[in-house]
DNA sequence: TGCACCTGGTCTACCTTGTAGACCTAAATG
DNA sequence: CATTTAGGTCTACAAGGTAGACCAGGTGCA
């Protein structure tokens, strides 16, 4: 029986901090939403910034982002049509926290990156 | 070109924070952290605890983490074999500021869900 | 008149990654 | 002698990500 059928079944998802650690824990979400702090950002601005991500992905996450209100949608009705992504104070709000970790990721990564050299050597 | 070839030739993450923020944002690094938070754990305590990841995914992440030098391994010689995990000082002060990140999705996983909702009944 | 160009996407074929489940080792137990 | 047990590895297969073509439709250029 495929996974697809299973989740049918089950109503929701048992624990509501994984399923949000899920949906920011995505690869792209943080740092589309990292990237988006300064300010309102258009669709290939967010893309040139971020560097390499693909626009199905940028797209995706953008949509999902803005279902759960992390960030507004605003479109202009211009042609060539123009798009503003910003934040909302959820948003905002989520940014507080992940700060702490990106200064604790800023702070640690040589020590990680020394951890991983000698397993390396280790071996 | 393939994308396996084109890295190559990058010599190393241009960004540390996104390298690491890469490596536990995967979707289960985190969670196992979490699970090991409280004490030790055997490979199958954290299968269970953890519930619906695969022993395949279970057995890679550990892998990283101890590469990594967040977890500790240690292997008993009996038989049948026993193998303990828990968090290393770096494990330990990771989910410090993880811990602020989990308060805020405790705390607003009912906006988001609202949200969702919303984005819902708004089409 | 014809033609390329602009943005913000979507679509499609491919490739990589994750999954479930069989299998493995080697001693103890019934 | 078959089964159990822990901690994995291996192998198909399914899901998810990627690059790149394509689209609309008004504007500038020739």
């Amino acid at each position: 029986m495929p996974l697809q059928e299973l989740k049918k079944f089950e109503p929701a998802p048992p624990c509501p901090i994984r399923d949000v650690l899920d949906r920011i824990g995505d690869q792209w979400s943080v740092l589309v939403l990292l990237t988006l702090r300064p300010g309102t950002r258009r669709f290939n601005e967010l893309m040139r910034e971020i560097g390499d991500i693909s626009k199905q992905m940028l797209s995706r996450t953008l949509k999902r982002l803005e279902q759960d209100g992390f960030i507004t949608r605003t479109v202009y009705p211009e042609v060539p049509p123009r798009v503003e992504y910003s934040l909302t104070e959820l948003g905002h709000s989520f940014l507080e926290p992940m700060r702490a970790l990106v200064a604790w990721a800023d702070q640690n990564h040589r020590t990680i990156a020394e951890a991983r050299e000698r397993y390396r050597g280790g071996n």
